[in-house]
DNA sequence: CAAAAGTCTACTGTGATTGTCGTGTTAAAT
DNA sequence: ATTTAACACGACAATCACAGTAGACTTTTG
């Protein structure tokens, strides 16, 4: 699950990124277009700027506007930078390491061995979507099993509820 | 992030996985062999068992068996059921399904369709790796983006730790 | 100067997570 | 039959993350 706060920076993004170049919004204004209340969003569009997605000005005719291109700002990234880290276990997690107290040998560990590999894989569908699939529709993250020839994912509009 | 309590019933199942067929754990070994606190894994193994992977026997010589093939216990299926729905959206979990309340129309959001899309490579990923994985080496969950020729993942020893 | 905008820090309510505890029930050993 | 060692089950509690609110400050423009 993503969180909420997630949810309403992808909003965001989507509703910026939707803008001409040369125009922005002020805070009030992307939570109305984002649903997001206009006092949390404050935290979450200051963390998109410290970031370096968005721009802002200050004073009266000021507001936020994306300064990434779209195509720069995939998920996993977001993902990240709002959520914190996403890997399945701490000791998966770059940014964040941390050992697990109850693993003896992080090299034997078998779950990590595992859960790494799913990590890995998981990865590169999060990282190679972005803001532009956001925006547009999307064609990406089809995908092969080479050891099966099991189903095939990507095109949208099929198969709207999973398992979870 | 996997839950705590995932990590010890997967550590568990593995645990009583490798066990000889006929031979039993009780909670008092598994918790030694998992790390997990006893009184903790009790609620822990009754879950497993309540699923159908475990089995009980009640009084003196007691203790916890596998009664599933470890070839047809999925992570993925696994996750649900210690961990609750894995959608990454209300709106895309089947079992449990919630409308998202900031979502006007769900069959045109965006975010919807492009999570749809991962939560469902994400998915195959995940059922595809099953305890047997864990007890064994593992081969599988190789995959490759059918439109890039980007990197291909598997081969468990190497890039240890990824960006989380 | 006043109004309208972003910036910052601090605080809070709710719910999930991670356990613990007490008490029962079952079955084997003596 | 009694004891003992195991699972079963419900209630409770500490901690933490999440989602959101509030107040005070700073910057810009009219």
């Amino acid at each position: 699950m993503i969180t909420q706060k997630t949810k309403y920076a992808l909003k965001s993004l989507m509703a910026l990124g939707a803008l001409e170049p040369g125009e922005a919004l002020t805070i009030e204004e992307v939570s109305r277009r984002s649903g997001a209340p206009k006092r949390f969003l404050e935290h979450i569009l200051l963390e998109l700027r410290k970031v370096g997605y968005l721009g802002a000005k200050r004073g009266r005719a000021g507001g936020y506007f994306l300064i990434r291109d779209p195509d720069r700002i995939s998920l996993g990234e977001v993902l990240q930078f709002v959520d914190g880290p996403i890997a399945p276990l701490p000791c998966l997690s770059r940014r964040a390491y941390r050992r697990c107290d109850d693993c003896a040998d992080e090299t034997s560990c078998q779950l990590r061995k595992v859960f790494g590999d799913l990590f890995y894989s998981y990865l590169i569908l999060i990282e190679s979507l972005t803001l532009r699939d956001l925006l547009e529709g999307h064609e990406k993250s089809r995908l092969i099993l080479s050891d099966t020839d099991g189903p095939q994912a990507g095109n949208s509009t099929e198969r709207p509820t999973g398992t979870g």
